[in-house]
DNA sequence: CCGAAAAAGATTTTT
DNA sequence: TCTTTTTCGG
């Protein structure tokens, strides 16, 4: 491949990023601006010009992005891209964990536990300390734990009521015990034993001589940390974000980041790329005017040379929630029938709540749609039970995991037995499944709770002798059917639909052998892939929204407290955030945008009288 | 110990 | 409104 392959399509500055080789790059590419080609294209420029792929590091921040990012990259510089490390800082940091964990006393076979495996893990600290009626939440103690880990600070709030380090403490010591990582772990623990071990670092840093960070506007204290410790003598770091796009503010992100890169590397070359080939030009001002109300920002102003229709963005206001749902899928009904394809319609909103009303219409009009996120494949209960007897398979130490399956399906062993057999267990520093046997044969459980126990332990020493010899969508189909989860899932009300998910995770299970890896991807990517050729119009939440582009584009719920939302009024950082993430919804619109709200909404059943949202406003430029 | 019924909780965003 | 947890009678 010849230079200009890969530099031919490009503007002067996007070519100016890609083949700035050596030492610290900042580009801040605007929405639309090619942010992602630039980001490949350097990459292969790197590979072309005698980089080895596997000296390269690219994060991103999402699964989404990544994926992208390795296909289009295979596309472009061929297989020997698949050396590149490409993935999410995330994943990155389990990987390096697998590696490295044996130096803060963790296994490599580590599990990850996820929100909701956290949670009722806190929960069973919070009771097994009785402080049970003090009515404190674990949702703040979860919060603590997460931001503790996300800012690498110990600052505890002082207005609680008591005293969380006893959960927080408690909650790591089991963790530990357990051989699980929480997804602030995979950033925190890596820093940890980069900051410790001065050879660990210098692998790294001669590993990775070339590292590249996508939104690094997204990247959080310890995310900033972990890079910083790798970045090698020769400082070939490209970093690539936009500061108007931070939108993960409430998760640790600090803008600061991106913005003290130049306080940081004060060699480094900057790149601002301003043009805008996505949207027209009325739809990119109405952005621009709103974004500009933020105080803390690069001044930047996008520009297009997209003429457009004479109006581009419109903003509608709505006696009710139901008659703007009436109005987008009469209007979409409308676009498709003028040959508009159904995949190139986004509809956006605040908060998953706001799809129903929405989906209702949208099967009355029988378009066809596919909502991201809202309920998580992964979190769906009969998926979270076959993925807890799967880990109990790969790890016999995992507790959470274990008080989830015991007893489900039913097979007699209730609290009680459970609470003697904990007690046993954390008296004798051993795990429950060790001592269930010996609990037996001493005679503390009886009766039901023995057989049951027993027939529990028959049925894990049958699934792991299949282990190893099945892969995993077999081991799972065995699963199913031996533990009884499928005839319990089947005799349930919404049986058939959960049925169809345990064959979906059973078809895309097949072919997969190592189990580990298979459930830290499970652990990491919380979305089932999603055919995107589904010729479907997306209804999503603005976050999700980032990184793509739709011709037509319809902005929800523009009302004081949903947009911005009532969680945002308490600080002007937060109400910036919203702002932000208005911006990017706007701008993911490449012909024309359709903004609207109601004066009246029903949320959380109940009718709720609304008021347009200042941002409104600020579009059109008052 | 089980399952139904009632009560409580959570409703911002994601790895 | 919808889901999860707790309570209570069998």
């Amino acid at each position: 491949m010849k230079d200009s392959n890969i530099l031919d399509s490009l503007n002067p500055d996007q070519k100016r990023a890609v083949t700035h080789v050596k030492g610290p790059l900042l580009v801040f590419a605007g929405a639309g601006s090619g942010k992602t080609r630039v980001i490949i294209h350097r990459a292969a420029y790197l590979i072309h010009k005698g980089v080895k792929p596997y000296e390269i590091l690219c994060l991103t921040f999402t699964n989404k992005a990544a994926t992208e990012m390795k296909q289009r990259l295979q596309a472009m510089a061929g297989i020997r891209s698949a050396n590149v490390w490409a993935g999410t800082f995330h994943a990155f940091g389990a990987w390096f964990l697998r590696r490295e964990a044996s130096r803060i006393g963790y296994p490599g076979s580590f599990i990850i536990y996820d929100e909701t495996d956290q949670r009722s893990l806190i929960r069973r600290c919070i009771k097994d300390l009785n402080l049970n009626k003090n009515r404190i939440k674990d949702s703040i103690i979860a919060w603590l734990i997460n931001t503790k880990k996300d800012t690498l600070s110990n600052k505890i709030p002082e207005h609680l009521e008591i005293d969380p380090m006893p959960i927080i403490n408690m909650y790591e010591k089991r963790k530990m015990a357990y051989s699980a990582f929480d997804f602030g772990d995979l950033l925190y623990r890596p820093c940890q034993i980069l900051s410790n071990h001065q050879e660990v670092r210098d692998k790294y840093k001669s590993m990775f001589r070339y590292i590249l960070v996508d939104e690094y506007q997204d990247t959080n204290m310890a995310q900033y940390k972990m890079l910083m410790s790798i970045i090698g003598r020769e400082k070939n770091i490209c970093v690539v974000g936009d500061d108007d796009q931070s939108i993960y503010g409430w998760r640790g992100a600090d803008v600061g980041n991106i913005l003290r890169f130049k306080d940081d590397f004060p060699e480094a070359e900057v790149v601002t790329l301003e043009q805008n080939y996505r949207s027209t030009l009325d739809i990119l001002n109405a952005a621009s005017n709103l974004i500009s109300n933020n105080r803390t920002r690069a001044p930047k102003r996008l520009w297009s040379n997209n003429k457009g229709e004479e109006e581009d963005l419109i903003v509608n206001e709505f006696a009710d929630d139901e008659d703007e749902a009436g109005f987008v899928a009469y209007t979409i009904g409308k676009l498709i029938s003028q040959d508009v394809s159904p995949s190139n319609i986004g509809v956006f909103y605040r908060i998953n709540a706001l799809s129903r009303v929405i989906e209702e219409d949208l099967v009355g009009e029988d378009i066809p749609y596919v909502v991201y996120g809202g309920m998580r494949f992964y979190e769906r209960r009969e998926i979270k039970d076959i993925l807890a007897y799967l880990r109990l398979i790969a790890n016999p130490m995992d507790e959470e995991a274990l008080t989830r399956v015991i007893n489900t399906p039913p097979r007699g062993i209730g609290n009680k037995s459970l609470d003697k057999l904990h007690a046993i267990a954390q008296d004798k520093g051993l795990s429950t499944i060790e001592i269930m046997n010996k609990a037996i044969e001493d005679n503390i459980i009886k009766g039901s709770a023995a057989k049951g126990i027993k027939s529990f332990l028959t049925i894990l020493d049958t699934l792991r002798s299949y282990a190893p010899v099945v892969d995993i969508g077999d081991l799972i189909s065995r699963l199913v059917d031996i533990t009884g989860l499928q005839d319990m899932v089947a005799s349930e009300i919404d049986g058939f639909d959960r049925i169809t998910s345990i064959k979906e995770l059973i078809a895309s299970a097949r072919g997969e052998t190592d189990l580990v890896s298979y459930l830290e991807q499970k652990a990491l990517i919380s979305n089932i892939d999603i055919p995107k050729n589904a010729d479907a119009v997306s209804l999503m939440t603005l976050h999700m929204s980032k990184g793509l582009e739709f011709d037509y584009v319809f902005i929800l719920g523009l009302e004081e407290g949903l947009l911005p939302h009532v969680r945002s009024f308490d600080s002007g950082e937060a109400i910036e955030e919203e702002r932000r993430l208005l911006y990017v919804g706007i701008t993911r619109a490449k012909r024309k945008a359709f903004l609207s709200w109601a004066r009246i909404r029903g949320l959380y059943g109940r009718e709720m009288f609304q008021s347009p949202s200042g941002f409104i406003r600020e579009i059109e430029g008052f």
